[in-house]
DNA sequence: GTCCAGGGCCTAC
DNA sequence: GTAGGCCATGGA
């Protein structure tokens, strides 16, 4: 079977086990955006603690995150874990689109999508998986998501075939995908969901019939049902 | 008390 | 180009 049908096959697996995933859970594209910075290396639960806190500030448009004080940012997202940082990342984000872009989120998903993730990864505080976060599930845009589990999860499954960085697994994804933004926002999400809230990684996981000791330890479970 | 989450930046080699 | 430290919460 070539890489093509198997990436295909492991998804309809997923999405047959574990259902949609209903990524991004937030109501504005501005939303989604602010909570992929705050949900950098954090569980989701917390970032969403200080997206609320945001919100209910009245500090969840880019005109409000620029105008805002650094501490006053800060305090709201201390939840968030590295709140000094990423309220920094944030206020870098609503210049950015305040000075590029006139505030405009349409403005900034009007071009070309390899363009703009040029330009968000010169953004400080913006680095390659956040950006495809951002065109993705914010600028609904075909920009596969990788991430440590991703990696993880094409080495339990025999696919990273000497893969090292993160734009050679995107590349993977997208050079044998069709370019699908409903397809590569499932994908993302049932990875994510299949190696942390369902595998989890860990001793006790209750799918594997082999101890999970370490995150890169084979999950044999998991590969039985998928391929 | 320990471990680790829907990362990214900076520095040293 | 990459390994390692830093950032510094909250839940299991």
């Amino acid at each position: 079977m070539n890489s093509k049908s198997i990436l295909l096959k492991i998804f309809h697996k997923l999405l047959g086990q574990y259902g949609t995933r209903q990524w991004w859970p937030a109501k504005t594209r501005f939303e989604v955006i602010v909570g992929a910075v705050l949900t950098q290396n954090v569980t989701w639960k917390n970032a969403k603690k200080a997206v609320d806190n945001l919100k209910k500030a009245g500090l969840l448009s880019c005109a409000a995150l620029a105008l805002a004080k650094h501490t006053e940012v800060a305090e709201k997202i201390i939840s968030s874990r590295y709140y000094n940082q990423k309220a920094k990342k944030l206020k870098a984000f609503s210049f950015f689109l305040m000075n590029s872009y006139a505030g405009s989120l349409n403005k900034l998903f009007s071009g070309k999508m390899e363009d703009l993730r040029e330009e968000l990864l010169k953004i400080k505080g913006i680095g390659k998986e956040t950006a495809d976060c951002i065109l993705l599930y914010a600028g609904h845009m075909p920009s596969f998501v990788s991430d440590a589990y991703t990696k993880r999860f094409l080495d339990r499954y025999g696919l990273l075939n000497g893969m090292t960085t993160y734009d050679d697994i995107r590349n993977f994804f997208m050079q044998n995908l069709p370019e699908d933004v409903y397809l590569y926002n499932e994908y993302h999400a049932l990875i994510v969901y299949h190696g942390h809230a369902v595998c989890q990684s860990k001793p006790d996981c209750p799918h594997c019939p082999v101890r999970v000791i370490d995150k890169t330890t084979y999950c044999r479970y998991a590969q039985s049902q998928l391929i």
